[in-house]
DNA sequence: TGTTGTCCCATGAAGTACCATGCAATCCCA
DNA sequence: TGGGATTGCATGGTACTTCATGGGACAACA
């Protein structure tokens, strides 16, 4: 099972393409399908998610066993699964990021690649620093004399 | 598992290049990947953190099972994936260590491997000395008539 | 025929593999 | 037990490969 560790800033060029990073393709190139699985994030964040299409797969036979009636996993799934696109990679290992996907991010001129163990996200630069810092903030009110 | 004792101090090249100390390289070995994950340390202290990848993929594949729409462990799996470095070993048994890492650790000439159980962490040594005089004097305060 | 996406090649920079050196600890044999 | 030989390790440099990135040619499609 893939492992994505790091976050790497990458350029998207005039034509929409961005380098997968190559540490991230390493992982990748054990399965089938040449190319990433790619949605706007469910947590309702200013990113997308990435990852290999048996992660996929995977959650689709979880769903599989729920019951029909049961209208929170029909959502779920439509939720999860309606906005996902497969996008191969090119010879050099860069792939076409489509326009909704990039207006869903706010990327233009650079994407950041941040590893997420077994998915990974892609945000803009500017916006992924900007959630960091939120999330620090949030971590240190939590925890205010926090000396671990 | 691994067992990381001692300290050791080791030189850091032109290229950012540093030797992993042998007897940490020993521990090492059985692993399938032959290097080390390397990460800002957690407790906030100007450090990195390393261990072996094994561990990492333990930690992958405990969050793997968790529902996608779970949020908390979203931001969990952020925080701890998106900083660590995979650093493959070369050939002489040393390490690049990437510059954001260098200067999180505020590390330029010389680095220290700080041997702490299952993993150890990485200094620059003079910020390793005070940090650990600071420490000193604290348990001091802690135990006053400390003989342990 | 213009537009969009795919394929292929060129380039500079960064990362990796490989080889050489010098020091220090260890081993071995007399 | 002493001294030479050998091995392991840290360190330095160089050559080669990989990677990110840019641009042009070609095909598909409207």
């Amino acid at each position: 099972m893939a492992l994505f560790t790091y976050t790497f800033v990458n350029k998207v060029d005039r034509k929409g393409r961005v380098s997968v990073p190559a540490s991230f393709r390493n992982e990748l190139d054990r399965q089938s399908f040449h190319g990433i699985a790619v949605y706007p994030s469910i947590d309702g964040s200013k990113s997308l998610t990435g990852c290999e299409e048996d992660v996929l797969r995977q959650w689709s036979d979880t769903y599989r066993a729920d019951d029909p009636f049961d209208t929170v996993s029909t959502r779920k799934r439509m939720r999860l699964f309606s906005a996902v696109q497969r996008l191969p990679l090119d010879a050099d290992g860069r792939v076409l990021l489509p326009s909704d996907l990039l207006t869903h991010a706010g990327i233009t001129s650079h994407a950041a690649f941040v590893g997420m163990g077994h998915e990974f996200q892609i945000w803009d630069p500017a916006t992924y620093d900007a959630a960091k810092n939120a999330e620090e903030e949030q971590s240190a009110e939590l925890a205010p004399g926090g000396d671990q």
